[in-house]
DNA sequence: TCATAATCCCCTATTTTGGGTGAACTAAAC
DNA sequence: GTTTAGTTCACCCAAAATAGGGGATTATGA
């Protein structure tokens, strides 16, 4: 059985070129390609794509909400994003709304073959800055205004919790976490939970 | 000028073959390999190395603990974790405290040779199954028992932000949103914000 | 020594939260 | 065509949490 391919890119330049590379590579087939999202919802259930290459920059409905739709129609279907974007914002809604991996378009040909079977093999394809976009995501920035200890409570606030609870968790006294807390406030220059929230993940403080 | 390179790996078989492998790449020079975290940074800023290849089960402080006080010590150290173990709450852990890639000790030599390079150049070097379990991160349950609007609050609640707050947002009744909070306590079983964000982060609900 | 960090205390007022109970309207599912 | 699930709103209550203001004591390190 080969790995069924959809390809969904409004350049048909692209398209032919990537159909007629796919096609000629063992074990591929590709059922289908469209340039546009509406187009290519209309007939998942009916192709069936194991593998789906999904352009993001598309007229009317863009690729994430393509995205998105596609994992709520056909679960089962794996995308990979395909597209110049390297914005960090883009990359992190493709990969929330349910991308399996992200290329950028300056690759050899060959890594997009070596793609769909990395991503048939449990794997997640990325190029080489997304995946560093990625793994920086979980990093913590370095240069923080705030301490250890405002950092410690910021994401205890940050997790939902009340004062009493977190002085309770650091072994102190709930008027030590307000005095924090007002510290925290003033060095970003917040006034509510919310806003201090906000702000901290921006910028990756906790 | 070589890359430089340092070890900490407490099998010293491993240790070896590694350090005989990179010293035999061109543009490599193993600096230093250590059995233990306490003596490689007692030794990282007179050892200056490009990259850290990290083991993570290591005698007394581990390898976690390791990663931190380097970032700290020496921010412009890249490290690599080549590890056995594959286990959800370590590869995060390592992540988070500041490793630029992830190997698991499957992996053909190769590999090695080509992860170092690749994190010189902005890459982020992971095995197969490291990516994916990275990737799915950002994916949430398809399987919630929560609706779209409760998912929709609580991911606001999560935020920190109060029921006033969010019913402006939603153009709704505050009213409106406590009762979607009852039935979001209901169907996980909590009773405060505290627990509904954990239980909904653990369960990637949000 | 001076600045920073971490700890604690008091006061006030408002807002938020959690729980209970009930009900109207809609849309989809059976 | 009735039932179910989802969304919306209302009113009750009491405890808890929050934000802002003021001030104070230690300890550490530059």
């Amino acid at each position: 059985m080969p790995i069924r391919l959809s390809l969904v890119e409004d350049d048909h330049l692209i398209r032919e070129a990537f159909t007629d590379l796919l096609n000629n590579t063992e074990d591929f087939l590709v059922v289908s390609s469209y340039s546009n999202c509406e187009e290519y919802l209309r007939n998942l259930t009916t192709d069936r794509p194991d593998v789906v290459l999904m352009d993001l920059e598309l007229p009317r409905m863009g690729g994430v909400e393509g995205i998105e739709r596609t994992k709520k129609l056909r679960p089962q279907t794996q995308l990979i994003v395909v597209t110049v974007y390297e914005n960090d914002e883009l990359v992190f809604k493709a990969l929330c709304a349910g991308a399996g991996g992200y290329l950028t378009k300056n690759m050899p040909p060959s890594r997009l073959i070596e793609a769909i079977r990395e991503i048939r093999q449990g794997g997640a394809p990325m190029s080489t800055n997304i995946a560093r976009m990625v793994v920086a995501s979980f990093q913590k920035n370095h240069h923080s205004p705030l301490t250890a200890r405002e950092t410690e409570v910021l994401e205890r606030i940050a997790q939902g919790k009340s004062y009493t609870t977190i002085a309770d968790e650091l072994f102190v006294d709930k008027e030590t976490i307000r005095t924090h807390i007002k510290n925290i406030y003033w060095k970003l220059e917040v006034h509510s939970k919310a806003e201090a929230i906000e702000k901290a993940r921006k910028e990756r403080l906790i």
